[in-house]
RNA sequence: GCCCCCGUAGCUCAGUGGAUAGAGCAGCUGCCUUCUAAGCAGUUGGCCGCACGUUCGAAUCGUGCCGGGGGCACCA
């Protein structure tokens, strides 16, 4: 029996209640859904329900009293064993083991998809992330957003939604010159302007484009700069794409800025947004009445010399997704940029949408890092870069994705490039991945031996030791965990939760032995073990597959 | 001044209104002739920043303080 199994079984004892006259709950006070929660302790049964107290003031009756008589009722419950009342009024409700066993053959014949819920089905969500300018290597600074934005995509997809994942390319304005300067003066042999880029990558690129195009150094200062700007352009591009890719985060969508410009969005965005009666002119530039909507000043479009800012982009931008049809644009940014909260929100009310609905902006803290002890600071201008390739080289893509993927992003991460690169058990993907290595050794083993999983012939009830009722219930909760993930777009969740799992299998690995010793002979115990290995195996692989970490069959 | 985030064990951090607040690391003590010891068992360690409020019930929700970080451009 599975939670939702057990949660729907008790909204009938609820209704069956009402029915019956024993329970006097109005029709419109009823409760559309029993939630049911595991108990810290196992002394307090295998699931437990407040169901009782939350009643207790729509039926005019004590806590206790509702309790005793939905007790009765429970108890009568195919699969119950028992029913506590305790404390206020809990139900505590223990499964027979026949009951809570047959979990893993649920799990083995689902496969893949034991996990993959329905509860954002039909919705189309639109996540961005990164959004660099292409003018320099995505660094680690980026990496936290690599990771976390990709898996809470995945988490998304596997709650049912219709996701794209996006990048944005700033690929436009002051920064980008700055950039072909930069390669211009590298070219030449001189220094990189003060306001320019001076990381060694800076002149590494410029040899490479002068390599490849020597007729760019004939060219006057002012072509040399464009010409300088637009390769550089193209070579970053290409290289954030190709380590993004290496690190298994593949975007659905680039979305080039200048792009915006060409194809006249951002025209039609102005026009929109004038239609909509929020535009106004003052001092020589156009501006846009965010105030209408709890941003704390107004903001230019149209600066007075005529050039549009980067909020006239973004504002277009956010039109042509709605256009696109997207019902949720989720936004990753630093927690430096929580100013263009209220903008961003400001623009889809402008267009006449309801930002609570419509706009999420998820602000990150930043990774703080620390080496030997000493914290140190990333500047792309000072050339203080450690870029995502490198922390690729140094840890790994599963360990870096799934120490990036462990914490709620409004924490910050402290991050000691030292111990990370020592790969000790200091870091828990290895816990959880040798979980996952420990059961495929042993699958192998059992495979040697014939002995083969056979879901017909599987017995339940022959999982009764208590090490395993509590990884089958550890099992259990895996779809809520996806559910309450893509809700609240935390896949932390998922990885706390492979902790969780992966402690509750090295116990029982510890006190119950799955194969037949020496000359013993296979008994359905044992076979009933393998299939509970095999289901757990399967969740470990799920849940990794949710933050993009591999399962490795051997470690 | 205004806005956002954070204050939980020595350290790094979990904990979407539930029962005795958890994990890893660090410290101490045990467990491998048989399925992967990257494991397991035990033990030490807490005014959940402070106060008041809402609630049958608050680390969790609200208000006010205190402390730390970040942000408040016709820059991108």
């Amino acid at each position: 029996m599975t939670p939702a199994e057990l949660s729907s079984a008790l909204l009938s004892v609820l209704d069956a209640a009402v029915a019956s006259g024993e329970l006097d709950i109005p029709a419109d006070r009823r409760p559309t859904s029993v939630t049911i929660e595991r108990p810290r302790s196992t002394d307090h049964g295998d699931y437990a329900t407040n169901v009782a107290l939350q009643l207790a003031k729509v039926a005019a009756r004590p806590p206790r009293e509702v309790a005793t008589v939905l007790a009765e009722r429970i108890t009568a419950l195919p699969g119950v064993a028992a029913v506590d009342i305790a404390g206020p009024g809990f139900l505590n409700i223990t499964l027979e083991a026949a009951a809570q066993g047959e979990l893993a053959r649920t799990i083995v014949g689902q496969g893949e998809s034991y996990g993959r819920v329905t509860t954002m089905t039909g919705t189309r969500v639109n996540v961005e992330f990164i959004s660099a300018n292409p003018n320099g290597p995505i660094h680690l600074g980026h990496a936290r957003w690599a990771a976390v934005g990709d898996a809470i995509a995945r988490v998304l997809e596997a709650a049912g939604a219709d996701v794209a994942r996006e990048f944005y390319i700033n690929d436009r304005g002051v920064q980008m010159d700055r950039f072909g300067e930069s390669l211009r003066e590298a070219a030449n042999g001189r220094p990189a302007p003060e306001d320019g880029y001076h990381g060694g990558y800076v002149t590494e690129v410029a040899t490479a484009i002068v390599a490849e195009h020597r007729e760019f150094l004939k060219l006057t200062p002012d072509e040399q700069l464009v010409a300088f700007r637009e390769a550089g352009y193209a070579q970053q591009l290409k290289q954030q794409q190709d380590v993004l890719a290496l690190f298994r985060t593949e975007f659905d969508v680039w979305y080039s800025e200048r792009s915006l410009y060409e194809s006249g969005a951002v025209e039609r965005g102005l026009a929109a947004l004038r239609e909509q009666g929020h535009v106004y002119e003052q001092d020589g530039a156009l501006w846009l009445r965010t105030t209408d909507f709890d941003d704390d000043k107004d903001r230019v479009l149209i600066k007075g010399d005529g050039e549009t800012t980067y909020f006239a982009s973004d504002s277009a931008y956010y039109l042509d997704k709605r256009a696109r049809g997207f019902d949720i644009n989720i936004y990753l940014l630093g927690a430096d940029h929580h100013g263009y909260v209220n903008r961003l929100r400001a623009i889809a009310a402008c267009a006449g949408d309801d930002p609570n609905y419509s706009i999420e902006v998820l602000i990150g803290q930043l990774v703080k890092m620390f080496r030997g002890g000493e914290e140190f600071r990333l500047s792309k201008r000072k050339g203080d870069i450690v870029t995502l390739e490198d922390l690729i080289d140094e840890v790994g893509v599963d360990a870096a994705r799934y120490t990036l993927c462990r914490y709620p992003v409004d924490s910050p991460i402290t991050l000691d490039l030292e111990l990370l690169v020592k790969q000790t058990n200091d870091n828990p993907v290895f816990y959880v991945q040798y979980a996952h290595a420990r059961i495929s050794s042993l699958l192998r083993s059992a495979a040697d031996l014939r002995l083969l999983i056979d879901v017909e012939k599987f017995d339940p009830s022959l999982l009764s030791h208590d090490r395993e009722g509590d990884l089958l219930g550890v099992l259990g909760e895996y779809p809520r965990v996806v559910a309450s993930s893509a809700e609240l777009r935390e896949p932390h969740r998922v990885a706390r939760y492979l902790e969780e799992l992966a402690t509750a299998y090295h116990k029982f690995y510890d006190s119950c032995r799955v194969l037949p010793r020496g000359d013993e002979d296979a008994t359905p115990t044992h076979e009933a073990r393998l299939m509970l290995c095999s289901a757990t195996r399967q969740v470990l692989a799920n849940g990794l597959d949710l933050l993009g970490v591999s399962a490795p069959k051997r470690m």
